[in-house]
DNA sequence: GCATGTGAATAGATTCACAGCG
DNA sequence: CGCTGTGAATCTATTCACATGC
């Protein structure tokens, strides 16, 4: 925009625009996949298909990080996944603390599908005395007033608030005061935070309401009967066979 | 090309834009508390305060709603919680069907916070048989072949995929072959959805790299006290957030 | 030739600042 | 006055379209 950000590989500080850093974990996603399946080499076209935007969004995000592709030709897989995960951190390992054990937090502690890249769940935090000492996937919980030796002990960067949402801002002071600076609240309550300190929510009643919002402009709101002329958005293929691995782990 | 509600519609009065769309849920739930402290009056600056967003913004967005304040005194809380209310669809009864009871299905099924407000959970479905007639919260857990019955019977309006990545666009299509309009994606893959389908998406690990990426340039593994930085992150300006005893708890 | 990379154009969201009105 | 409502200015993001370079 003003000053030449580009060509370079010197030590320039690129900025990311923020809707690119949110996109490139799909990217990322979509390049695992791709390696998986032995394939080098894959076209904006391609890759943008995979992870459910536009082409043209691909090659902009991308020519952010730098000129990693090869006109005429694509983007090098395994080096394009190797540039993505470096910029997202994904090299390192990433201790997360649980806060609040509840039916959320063990949830949070059972998921597999995100210990896999880096992230690591290294504590389990609970205010409730009856519940420290318990066990949930092998961990232990503990008394929430540790919360500054653990942090600091196992190197915690990240902090997931998973308790009602009336103590939500307590706990994120109590995370802050302990020295995390990224959290992510799974609380329905707005929670500040200082400067220099990263949030995001993550709020099951927000979506709904969105959905429900979109849902009540849309032809007939749920009250129909009869669902009548829907003949139009029948699916093709025939979805009714496998479907096996639906038990257990959740999504993921 | 997923969601948005998208065009040939009978004329909406007023568009109202997505960011705005966002945003309602924060001010509803602010006014609910608001309300439950008897105040009968708030104005923009403060609602954006407990909003967590800027009163411009509040302002902007009521804007687009009608013109539901009242010069140099403020907005009327009942009032506005029932135009907001009427917006979103709160006011009325929006049956969900869960697909996929794992860990992360048995805590949405357990979460008491949404059912507060319209969304209820009128179904839950697996693929796997030895699941079937298993019990979660009261609520016993059906075949995935029964979809179409269930969907129509109950009226289910939304989805939530809580499945395996693996599983998600087959159980997202047969979602939308069962006649669902609204899906909620927990699974970390990327679903296609046909026009006329609205579609969001939770996903942890992508929320989880996002954090890391601004983590890793905030200067090292843990510094304090820093200011700038980020730049594009963080919380919108400082709010304190007074209320106490939000309603709702999630998790036990 | 062909797909990237990128300026330019467009669209969308946020913020400013003040007119308008109770 | 005080606070809303809103055009105008600004900033951010998306899309277009084509020159660029392998």
């Amino acid at each position: 925009m003003s000053d030449r950000p580009g060509r370079g590989h010197s030590g320039t500080p690129r900025r990311i625009p923020e809707a690119t850093v949110a996109r490139l974990p799909l990217y990322y996603r979509a390049l695992v996949d791709i390696a998986e399946h032995r394939i080098s080499t894959v076209s904006s076209e391609r890759l943008a298909e995979l992870a459910g935007v536009n082409a043209a969004k691909v090659r902009k995000d991308l020519s952010y990080l730098g000129s990693y592709g090869t006109r005429g030709v694509g983007y090098d897989v395994e080096f394009l996944l190797h540039q993505i995960s470096r910029e997202l951190g994904l090299t390192r390992d990433w201790p997360v603390a649980i806060v609040g054990v509840g039916n959320l937090g063990q949830a949070l502690a059972n998921y597999k599908g995100f210990g896999a890249r880096g992230f690591r769940i290294a504590a389990l935090v609970d205010a409730d005395d009856d519940k420290v000492g318990r066990e949930v996937d092998g961990l232990a919980i503990e008394p929430i007033r540790a919360l500054p030796e653990i942090v600091a002990e196992r190197q915690i960067s990240i902090g997931m608030i998973a308790t009602p949402a009336h103590v939500a801002q307590e706990v994120a002071d109590l995370l802050v005061a302990a020295g995390v600076r990224s959290i992510l609240n799974f609380a329905p309550a707005v929670v500040a935070v200082p400067d220099g300190v990263s949030m995001r929510k993550v709020d099951l009643a927000i979506e709904l309401q969105i959905l429900s919002f979109y849902q009540l402009r849309k032809g007939g709101p749920a009250r129909r009967r009869d669902r009548a002329a829907t003949g139009a958005m029948d699916v093709e293929e025939g979805l009714e066979q496998g479907l096996d691995g639906l038990h257990q782990g959740m999504a993921g």
